[in-house]
DNA sequence: TCTGGGGTCCTAGGACCC
DNA sequence: TCTGGGGTCCTAGGACCC
């Protein structure tokens, strides 16, 4: 048995619009962003219209976090949509990451505006600390967070989803059947819109009803996912904490403001995609061996294919080659909407083997992607641009931010 | 100007081998 | 000869999260 352990979740109140109002705030530009019906969201014009982040105010009329910016605006008609800036949210969230580990170097990163929290010391008041964490960030930082309290990270993030915002709750086991089994199902993590409506079907509609269903049942309609969720439902989550997350896959997508029609047009997108997962590949230290590309259509019919290389790599050229390859296999001629581009099976640079199937000029390929990463890095992702970029209407390095664009922020967002 | 982008994990089926 | 079964690898697709 391991020590029975207190963990929090702490999950920042909408987000991109608090850290959007904070940082405009500290510019020394007042608003009132978090008052108002407010979304960040989305260039519509652009086809990337959604909403990323609500107010309350917005919440209360009806509007929904990945809801058509349309849609949204049918809900609330006074909604005012701020464009995100990312570069500030990347940033502000990297400070509570560092503040939090102020209070205990088990911190979880879990997205990135929701962290967990683990503590051993079984003789602490919780939440008194938690109430002192909140009210520090929000003295300092100037936004406000919900903390989650209770043994598990299952238990704390429920806990920190109760009352919104600029709240403090606890669930522990003995708190399960009257403050989890109320809800309605869908409010039970890994519950989706596709599982809901299954459970529903069972006459299963609260997380209660869920926790005492016939078991067998259950399991034979979902599967494994049937068991994590009848377990969550008891509160059980044998997750455990990282300070580190291996990661699995590094992928670049984008949706095109326009229908792409043409091989030559779909090639450049596909260029530019890879340029930014190379980058990001080499910046990790990674190698991979599998690259997958998907294909969203005009009419959002979405195929993927994928496919496994000799030897490992994490030469843009390579990874150019064998996408472009992949798309002339899956691509049917219909418009397409949005493209991406994925490459998994990684392993780590220093674990490289030579590989009899490898290409003769490899080690010139990734010395030319190290220096063309350095000069960029330097002097901006568009120092080097293929030629073919020039005068296309298409951005050379899709994906990521231009953080160059940005003024330097000295903020201590 | 209807519907973003970045992830993870699981399942099912086919190929292939013994 | 009329049809095994277990194991692994690979791929496509679907579900979930923020």
């Amino acid at each position: 048995m391991k020590p029975e352990s207190t963990v929090m979740h702490i999950d920042v109140n909408s987000a991109f619009l608090s850290w959007h109002t904070a940082y405009y705030k500290q510019m020394g530009i007042e608003n009132d962003f978090l008052e108002k019906p407010t979304v960040i969201g989305g260039n519509e014009k652009k086809r990337h219209g959604i909403v990323l982040a609500k107010s309350i105010p917005a919440k209360k009329s009806g509007v929904k976090t990945g809801q058509s910016l349309m849609e949204a605006k049918i809900a609330c008609p006074n909604l005012e949509i701020i464009y995100p800036r990312y570069d500030v949210y990347v940033k502000a969230s990297k400070s509570l990451r560092e503040f939090l580990k102020t209070y205990t170097p088990d911190v979880d990163v879990f997205s990135i505006d929701e962290c967990f929290l683990n503590f051993t010391d079984k003789n602490k008041n919780y939440e008194k600390l938690a109430y002192e964490i909140k009210n520090t960030i929000k003295k300092n930082f100037g936004y406000t967070v919900n903390v989650g309290i209770s043994t598990n990270k299952l238990l704390a993030k429920q806990a920190s989803e109760f009352e919104k915002p600029d709240k403090i709750h606890t669930l522990y086991k003995e708190e399960i059947k009257t403050k989890l089994w109320p809800l309605d199902v869908s409010e039970l993590f890994m519950i989706g819109r596709r599982t809901a409506p299954k459970l529903k079907k069972l006459g299963i509609s609260t997380i209660g009803d869920l926790a005492n269903c016939d078991y067998n049942l259950l399991i034979a309609s979902l599967k494994s996912h049937g068991k994590l969720i009848y377990d969550y439902a008891w509160g059980i989550d044998n997750s455990i904490f990282r300070e580190e997350h291996d990661i699995k896959g590094i992928g670049n997508g984008s949706t095109i403001s326009f229908d792409v029609e043409e091989r030559q047009v779909a090639y450049k997108i596909i260029m530019s995609l890879c340029e930014n997962v190379g980058i990001r590949l080499r910046k990790e230290n990674k190698l991979c061996k599998v690259v997958s590309i998907g294909i969203k259509s005009k009419d959002f019919k979405y195929s993927i294919k994928q496919k496994k290389i000799n030897y490992y790599t994490s030469s843009t050229e390579e990874i150019i080659e064998t996408a472009k390859y992949l798309f002339d296999v899956l691509w049917d001629q219909s418009p397409i909407r949005h493209m991406n581009v994925r490459v998994s099976d990684l392993i780590d640079r220093k674990n490289k083997q030579i590989n009899f199937f490898e290409k003769e000029n490899a080690l010139e390929k990734e010395k030319l992607d190290e220096a063309i990463d350095k000069i960029r890095e330097k002097y901006g992702s568009y120092s080097i641009i293929k030629a073919s970029y020039l005068d296309s209407g298409i951005e050379p390095v899709m994906g990521g931010y231009p953080s160059e664009e940005y003024p330097d922020m000295k903020s201590i967002l």
